[in-house]
DNA sequence: TACCAGATGGAAATCTGTGTCAAGGAGAAT
DNA sequence: ATTCTCCTTGACACAGATTTCCATCTGGTA
């Protein structure tokens, strides 16, 4: 990531804690650092455990805690697909998803093109205060694709095996984490 | 809702359900009808305890297992907002939402103009097949924007003070109503 | 430094959802 | 109508994600 935006951003949420009052803990900073370094969506538990690589004594509360700040003073933004935990986001500008139905992958798609004419109608409008708006692409992402094409000639190959392998560690890795504490 | 609609829907639920050998059992019927029958978005919870006004005997599994056989048929469209339980909702055609930042509240905006224009830029659109697309625009309901405002001037008015009870009980009724079993 | 509102840590509770399995019931065959 | 079979259900246990509660601690300020 780009060390002035990073800095920015930095100085963005600190100015924040300020006007709110707010004390700025190791707690915080730190949280808030890792969730901005980062480009994928982490969960809460995976914010939580990097975080507390850099500080061990760090609680699953406070971690849990402090995400749900950083969503509320707008520094971090956070996304959801169905059955599955919340996922957090550090970009703040406009951006869009896609979303595959199958195996639930999340993808950002930056693209100001992409939103452009989207207006809510005049009705609306008028009782909702429009703050933003995001575009959700539902379909099929490319490993799901090949899958389902196997599925459909009776055969499945090497690369959708590796997929749907990947598929099932994703879905236990949660548990196994947890259950090792 | 429109009575011919709704026959359209429930013969649609049969249809489907014949063709995939599926059984239809009365609890199948039950929920697929209180699905069917609500605009806002009920969770799953709460579509268990209206079937069970209507069904004593039913399980809570059941429920649970019902509605995502409907998803899977087709009939019904889940729905998330972060960190919330999954909503079922009757709505299968294109339509979008708006999302109350502050209560969560969830409302459909059926528009056709709405997404006209839109489309997946070329990069992403050759891996990624798009089934269909949804807009969520975020913001701020009426009742939220009256009660932001009046938080600035440090007063309370009635109407505010309404939506926030009603605020409180939607979140503390599952659990209220949950240790009552 | 002393104070205190606000923040944290840890345990327990809660909420949402899934897995298991015996028992029940729908639909086909007789 | 009866029987048979397989699909469904209900009950329970369990798991993962998140929140609540409360005693303790700490950052910011007088």
């Amino acid at each position: 990531m780009d060390p002035a935006e990073r800095k920015a951003r930095c100085e963005r949420f600190a100015r924040l804690c300020r006007e709110r009052g707010l004390a700025r803990t190791v707690q915080r900073r730190v949280i808030f650092e890792i969730v901005a370094e980062r480009t994928d969506h982490p969960t809460a538990d995976q914010v939580f455990e990097l975080a507390r690589k850099r500080l061990p004594g760090l609680s699953r509360t406070t971690a849990y805690r402090v995400l749900e700040l950083l969503a509320d003073l707008g520094v971090v933004t956070k996304a959801c697909s169905p059955g599955a935990a919340t996922r957090f986001d550090p970009m703040t500008q406009r951006h869009h998803h896609l979303v595959c139905l199958r195996c639930e992958k999340l993808v950002d798609i930056v693209d100001e093109r992409l939103g452009r004419g989207v207006a809510l109608p005049a009705a609306q409008a008028r009782s909702f205060q429009v703050r933003d708006f995001s575009i959700h692409f539902h379909g099929l992402c490319a490993a799901c694709q090949r899958q389902a094409r196997a599925k459909q000639r009776g055969t499945v190959d090497q690369s959708n095996r590796a997929h749907q392998r990947g598929l099932e560690r994703q879905r236990a890795s949660g548990r196994q984490e947890r259950s090792k504490r």
